[in-house]
RNA sequence: GCCCCCAUCGACUAGUGGUUAGGUCACCACUCUUUCAAGGUGGUAGCAGGGGUUCGAGUCCCCUUGGGGGCGCCA
């Protein structure tokens, strides 16, 4: 039974990076028949807040991202907050200082830093392993002195592989891997223990992760080693950078899923570009159904080169989306924003929405994004907003002329249809010697302020004869 | 400083010793058209560099360079 954990840290948004971590996740259990789960690592006390851990869960499900097990929802395996299994940790920890696979240290961080300046090495070389052999005797004058010990992990003297189901056999050295903490001295444990013992008490068979993780996992395979626990497959995918090929952040734009999805990006568009991102079958075809994802994905196919993000692929794509989808749906979600444009109102009959339905079909191979709905379909039910290039370009004297002049013929009009509108727009230019291009433009900037838009003639026959002679005679 | 990973158009990628190096986004041109889009057609653009191995290297090996990551009482 594969079973695969998506493990965040409630302390922000879920970032694009993480968001990608989670689908790989997704898309291989469900692959796999699997179960996905979610873990929520928040031992970090200071910086994990509960309303982050919220959004995070709304953000996986807005794109479709649902788990089996989790905080939540329960299983079998919880609990699923780090902070409600603190004894499971210290408990394991208990066993293996009784074993003699840890060590107390009572070093301070300025103590190490100190030693390791004065033999010469880098700060960030790490520990030195300075209290593996502690007496009976030191550790009594530490504790006399009020010292808090810390838990070491006691380093086997052994090479580690690691068989990654991206990267192939990676091999690390015991030597370049100092004795590390697995509890802090307030008594709550680091995030490698922490993630191991949850690993395995959760039966986790694949741990799907960054990167960021390969030079760590010798040290998750220690551990699982000296707890006797079976050792999980790894896959460390490529991470995802910005634009600069750097780690992406603030200063690339968005680069939380929260932002996406509140600028109006459709959910299966973000999935489908995500999924993208250091995967591709070897067609490399690049839409995808979420069911044909899932059944197509596999981490062998995954790439070892990092990825980057680019915002422009993924808006061609909701567009493409947009496309597709029903104008039933754009206007359904697009109804907060139109709302607060101040465009429709709560409780809008049913009449006003198919109105607007239509209205957002014409405009439909436009929208880019949901926020941009009201920019399109706004003139359709409000006076239009008049932008003033426009104005000056085509209501001129001339284009005003040109209305006033047109303006009978469809006050005369009887039957107010795309065919008919078009028939007399054509016969009146005909007759005064109007070129179409000097009818058109200012027609199509007095109905709508602007001077893109809808096929002119659709546009008028859905804006309907009454909206349509009042901003004539306006303008004329 | 030490350790690890990676390297095909600007971006995402296909490629697993013999290819005119393919597709997608972006870009450009043409086309369609009352506008803007969308669509259609075509185009510009790539194997980081240097050594090997081989009859033959984008594909295998080594070095260099570049990029990313790790080395915390953060996760």
């Amino acid at each position: 039974m594969v079973r695969v954990r998506f493990a965040p840290s409630p302390t922000g948004y879920l970032h694009l990076g993480n968001a990608r971590t989670a689908l790989f996740n997704y898309l291989f259990a469900k692959n796999k028949n699997g179960r996905f789960v979610l873990r929520i690592e928040d031992t970090d006390a200071e910086r994990s807040k509960k309303e982050y851990e919220k959004a995070l869960m709304e953000d996986l499900k807005w794109f479709g991202v649902e788990w089996d097990e989790g905080p939540d929802i329960g299983g079998d395996f919880g609990p699923y907050r780090q902070t409600e299994r603190l004894s499971l940790y210290r408990n394991a920890a208990e066993k293996l200082l009784a074993e003699g696979k840890v060590y107390r240290c009572y070093c301070t961080k300025e103590e190490t830093d100190e030693r390791n300046r004065k033999s010469g090495k880098n700060e960030s070389s790490g520990y030195d392993n300075h209290c593996r052999e502690l007496s009976r005797e030191d550790i009594n004058k530490f504790e006399s002195e009020g010292r808090k010990p810390v838990l070491r992990f006691r380093v086997p003297p052994v090479s580690v592989k690691v068989n990654d189901m991206i990267r192939g056999e990676v091999v690390f050295e015991a030597e370049n891997i100092p004795d590390f903490v697995i509890i802090k001295s307030d008594g709550l444990p680091i995030f490698h223990f922490a993630v191991v013992i949850d690993d395995w008490q959760m039966k986790i068979s694949h741990v799907v992760r960054g990167e960021d993780h390969l030079s760590n996992t010798p040290k998750h395979i220690m551990l699982f080693e000296a707890l006797g626990a079976p050792v999980p497959q790894f896959a460390h995918m490529s991470m995802t950078l910005g634009r600069d090929k750097t780690r992406l952040s603030k200063r690339h734009g968005a680069t939380s899923v929260r932002a996406y999805r509140e600028d109006g990006y459709l959910p299966e568009a973000f999935f489908n570009y995500i999924s993208l991102l250091g995967w591709a079958t070897a067609e490399s075809q690049d839409i995808f159904s979420r069911e044909e994802l899932i059944e197509k994905f596999s981490i062998e196919r995954c790439n070892k080169s990092n990825a980057v993000f680019d915002p422009e692929k993924l808006l061609w794509m909701n567009g493409l989306y947009m496309r597709k989808t029903s104008p039933e749906r754009i206007l359904k979600l697009s109804l907060p924003c139109l709302k607060e444009a101040g465009i429709m109102g709560d409780g809008e009959t049913e009449e006003t929405m198919r109105y607007m339905e239509k209205a957002v079909s014409l405009e439909q191979e436009k929208i880019k994004l949901l926020k941009d709905v009201p920019y399109h379909v706004g003139f359709f039910v409000k006076e239009p907003v008049y932008e003033e290039k426009a104005v000056k370009k085509h209501l001129t004297e001339k284009g005003k002329e040109v209305l006033g002049a047109i303006l009978p013929s469809f006050e005369g009009c009887e039957e107010w249809t795309i065919q008919n509108l078009e028939a007399g727009v054509r016969k009146f230019c005909e007759e005064k010697g109007y070129k179409a291009g000097e009818v058109f433009h200012p027609l199509r900037v007095a109905l709508s302020g602007k001077t893109t838009g809808p096929g002119l003639f659709e546009m008028i026959e859905h804006l309907g004869k009454e909206k349509t002679i009042q901003r004539l005679k306006k303008w004329s």
